[in-house]
DNA sequence: TGGTTCAGTGAACATGCGTACACTGAAAGT
DNA sequence: ACTTTCAGTGTACGCATGTTCACTGAACCA
């Protein structure tokens, strides 16, 4: 177990607005400030443990605040489990929004060339989603299942534009996108394993284009093939 | 925080051999059943709470032997994790051996019913695989990865044999092997959400068999189609 | 038969935890 | 200028945890 004195440990706040004096904003800006600070801070330390693991008073301390000063900001840990869940699938979602944006002309390597620039831009809300996925604590997996369901659709609109999908089984259409999503994240996790070395890198995107590529490939054909 | 008499809490180790009054077998025999009753009750109470947030004491206290004596079987609860991952991949993998062994008319119906049929039977065993392969335990995860890449090659050579998968690049067979596992277990993640509940269980069979079957069929046309 | 091994015991410990409570002092409201 | 609000402080508590150590007694072996 780590032994950590409480007084001594950085203080993200200070860290943060950049000026140790203080007295900087007004007192709602101020606490949601280190609100921030503290689901910041949280989402650090998971990179090493999962939320059940996560104790509230090692948040407190990565943040330098006093471990009571926690409940001016949520209720519990899993409270702010669930707040970490929001903001993560708020960047899963502006990127889905930012690949509708550009259509390029193969739209294949686009999306995977954008999945991986955001994995690597946000590595730590996407580590958070895919290890709290099926994770301990219940109220955080209802929520991002909810959530990933929710895109799962938004996914499946999407496909329906494309040519040739105009006349598609809406439930087929989900299925085929939420095989998607299910292989999206089996990249995800691929990405943050290999890590920033290069050539794995390659090896995961190529792989990754290849499977949605083998999907692309079914559609088509899925209606003139005999069940 | 729960609270419990330490002293009170059912024993599984005389429910287990079924004689209070015990002196059954060689003493090899009873620390190996010691064992496995530790290895049963952590199973059973990580229905609810991933590895990271069960501690020593409630795996003692459910089998009914003292704290310490843990130490006789595991050095640590991370040791027992690592155990417990390769007992769930050894039914995993008998899954697999078992849908090899007979072949259906329909490869696809009859694989999910055997992934059904054995998800149900050993709920608990998949229930680990699938919370902890990216849970909060380093060396957990990375024995089920290990692992689950030995399972994706094993499927591999699996649909080589198929009729016209001869002559596949086998990299290109490797993907298609691990997009199968991913949508696998995704799959089994909604046959542990849905429980018993019968209709539910129909419709995400019904889901897996056609996410299975777009698969196959991007695979028959996969050489066919310009890239 | 007698000595050795060793799975399980039981008491004790230091530590980290969540949370209750009374507090302070600066910002906000009047 | 005053009162009120409230984010953060500091202390203190009871509790569960992992691990230590010396122990017991039945199974084992010679």
């Amino acid at each position: 177990m780590r032994k950590v004195d409480e007084k001594k440990s950085a203080s993200t706040l200070t860290f943060m607005t950049g000026d140790a004096s203080g007295s900087l904003g007004t007192r709602q800006e101020r606490k949601l400030r280190t609100r921030q600070a503290l689901l910041d801070a949280a989402l650090r330390l998971l990179a090493d443990g999962s939320l059940a693991s996560l104790s509230l008073r090692e948040v407190t301390r990565e943040v330098g605040i006093v471990p009571t000063a926690f409940y001016r900001h949520f209720a519990s840990m899993d409270e702010l489990g669930v707040a970490l869940a929001e903001e993560s699938m708020r960047t899963l979602r502006a990127m889905l929004r930012d690949a509708r944006r550009k259509p390029t002309d193969d739209a294949i390597s686009g999306s995977v060339a954008i999945l991986v620039d955001q994995v690597r831009k946000h590595e730590s809300h996407f580590q958070f989603l895919v290890r709290e996925r099926y994770g301990g604590v219940a109220d955080v997996r209802r929520a991002i299942a909810t959530e990933l369901r929710l895109l799962g659709s938004e996914l499946a609109t999407d496909l329906a534009r494309f040519p040739g999908m105009a006349e598609w089984d809406p439930d087929d259409l989900r299925m085929a996108a939420d095989l998607m999503v299910a292989g999206m994240l089996s990249i995800v996790m691929a990405l943050l394993e290999v890590g920033p070395h290069p050539q794995g890198l390659a090896e995961v995107v190529d792989v990754a284009e290849r499977q949605l590529r083998l999907i692309a490939i079914g559609m088509v054909h899925w209606h003139s093939t005999p069940r």
